[in-house]
DNA sequence: GTTTGTAACGAACACTGTTCGTAACATACA
DNA sequence: TGTATGTTACGAACAGTGTTCGTTACAAAC
């Protein structure tokens, strides 16, 4: 759809058309999804396409402008909310969850993209999302836009956290668990006496109960500073 | 001191005591502080001590291993708080505030360690104290438990952000809020009209906000749910 | 003085991202 | 039909990376 409806040259169709900037990231994205971020090599996607590595710098900047890319894809998947003042909590609660979800599914994209400030168009539809169902619940502009950077933390955080847990959920906090056990008390007489509820709960329980903390705390008024 | 307190063998004492594993994370620590940690290569440690980068595995398991140590000794140098009822909250700002700054001044390590569960006595020794501060307020365990996990993710993110502007801090502020005044005010009427108060305040103001609604929220009661 | 064990070296392996000179190819023009 | 053209893709090469391991050197113990 680039070729004709931008004839820049006489002689714009090119030649062949298997490598596109679509289908590198489309390539780049499964062996995400399957093999986590550091098997995503620019070797490695241009073996699933058939060439090799060099050929993949035409369309696409570099890895860290494929890491972008398949950031941008991922956050375009995720269906957004029209802000409804009588329940912007939930909806915030089901965006943030659906964007955790996303970043869960392809392990190590949280971690990689986690602070760049957003420049897409995509992800700033959902920054904008995010601002809209905050400005719904009646917070002043400041501490909304603050707010979003706050959750935009710990949508992040969770997610790293939850691709820890992907492979065995209970092996990791049993595990936690022994080593808090194990600790002398008299040293860490809190974590010892706490190791329960330290490594209580399951992500999507600690991670709706961050959100809900985030909202509490931002509607509250400004009390001791 | 090693050598004379663990003689586990009768040919205990090393040929020659240039290399260690105090002198391999000191030179480590070196090239993080100057160039960050991409920069804290094997063969760029081992050069700093005159060697070659196979000789450092004897002391150090690996890269990974080696990043740890290196966190583990950065999180040694903060200072502790003596939890006291009266004004937990201030104890609460001025350690976390410790924590993100020296993060910030290993660029790159807040990344690279965010999330692993905390292992060396000296981390648990920050969580047993970031703990005996929360429950100082009051808090129940459970609440005060997940509140540590919170405040983890935004020292994290609060150091990751504040690397991005060591550079030039207003520079950064700058272009983002030009790109955002450019977008088509139809499609982000939100960031558009609100663009000023998504990058209003330093990075300093924005984490003692966001620390403030962490706690005010947590100790808000469960509303909403 | 010989043996012994540990510590250090440094070459080698399998990778990584990136650059760039070269070759192929369908298209546009003569 | 033949030549010129500009885009496209290739793949070798470069400078790195983490890690392994066979070999060597050296100071202490017998």
């Amino acid at each position: 759809m680039d070729s004709s409806s931008r004839p820049r040259s006489t002689r714009d169709r090119p030649a062949k058309a298997p490598l596109s900037a679509e289908a590198i990231i489309d390539a780049a994205l499964a062996i995400l999804k399957s093999d986590g971020l550091d098997a995503v090599s620019m070797r490695r996607v241009a073996a699933a396409l058939d060439t090799g590595a060099g050929s993949l710098y035409v369309y696409v900047t570099g890895r860290e402008g494929l890491q972008e890319a398949m950031f941008d894809r991922i956050i375009a998947t995720i269906e957004l909310e029209t802000p409804d003042p009588s329940r912007w909590r939930a909806q915030l609660h089901s965006l943030l969850g659906r964007l955790r979800d996303a970043l869960v599914a392809h392990p190590g994209i949280a971690a990689a993209t986690m602070v760049d400030p957003p420049r897409t168009e995509v992800v700033l539809g959902l920054l904008e999302n995010l601002l809209g169902l905050l400005l719904a619940s009646g917070l002043e502009p400041q501490r909304a836009a603050w707010a979003a950077d706050i959750l935009a933390a710990q949508v992040s955080y969770a997610a790293i956290e939850a691709e820890l847990r992907r492979t065995d959920p209970t092996a990791l906090a049993a595990q936690v668990t022994a080593n808090f056990a194990r600790l002398p008390a008299d040293r860490f007489p809190l974590i010892t006496a706490h190791a329960e509820q330290l490594v209580a709960g399951g992500v999507d329980e600690r991670f709706r109960f961050a959100v809900d903390v985030v909202i509490d705390g931002v509607l509250a008024t400004t009390s001791a500073r």
